[in-house]
DNA sequence: AAATTATTTCTACGTTTGTAGACATTATAT
DNA sequence: ATATAATGTCTACAAACGTAGAAATAATTT
């Protein structure tokens, strides 16, 4: 499933705050760039079509809309796609430049060092 | 300056090795995939219009392009974006993932485990 | 010199994407 | 009960994208 640059903003709406309504999506995204509502119910529209949105329940005639795919498989196709294209397909690479450029607080860092140890061990291993 | 897929497919085969005449990119593309060469020179055109690619010289009547934007560029304005748009701009999530799904071999690892080091460090200090 | 081949330039076209208005319809408020 | 507001459905359109053929031109081979 092909999903455009629009299209992904409106999935990740829905991956991080769960089953929502066109009229909400639309609020949402219009505080942070000026887009009609017809502009936003076209992109759901399309997502359902895809399949990639479908339609949980209706309240009044307003349809609750929620993800039919979840954000893994997305990012499980995505991610190596990303990789290839900005890094050469070099992990490290993307890894470093994350380390560089995001912020990490304390656990997330120590959290991260954990399973880098862990894929060690593993190497050694298998 | 925004890049297509395929454009970014383009860039990366400079950003990889170098200057290049469209033969030769086409030559690299079309053992992944079947594209005519005009396709291929169609994306060359573009990302010269669009100034990411540049003439270096001319080998007879055959242009030798090079990248005018370096991979860095590119993946810095990027990679917020993706970022955002599959894993809630958590940068936590995207190295979990590819820690889990990439391979790293044990010096990437021990690369990575010095750096998440040092931005503990840092983070204590400042 | 003529024929062949390689490369560039130009043009084209269906599809997808971002964008949104018009209209229909159902809820809600008066 | 009627007017108003909210929401959905349908239609449209310019720009970008992926795709490639035709024609021109320069280089190479015979």
């Amino acid at each position: 499933m092909k999903l455009s640059d629009f299209e992904l903003d409106v999935m990740q709406l829905f991956w991080e705050r769960g089953p929502g309504s066109s009229p909400e999506i639309h609020t949402l995204i219009h505080d942070e760039r000026p887009v009609s509502y017809s502009t936003v119910k076209t992109i759901i529209d399309r997502l359902e079509d895809k399949g990639a949105l479908y339609r949980v329940r209706q309240e009044g005639r307003t349809i609750i809309y929620d993800a039919a795919v979840q954000r893994e498989v997305m990012s499980k196709s995505l991610l190596p796609v990303f990789l290839k294209r900005l890094f050469s397909g070099e992990p490290r690479q993307l890894m470093a430049q994350l380390i560089e450029e995001e912020p990490l607080d304390r656990s997330d860092i120590e959290y991260l060092q954990r399973m880098l140890e862990a894929k060690r061990v593993d190497e050694v291993e298998g």
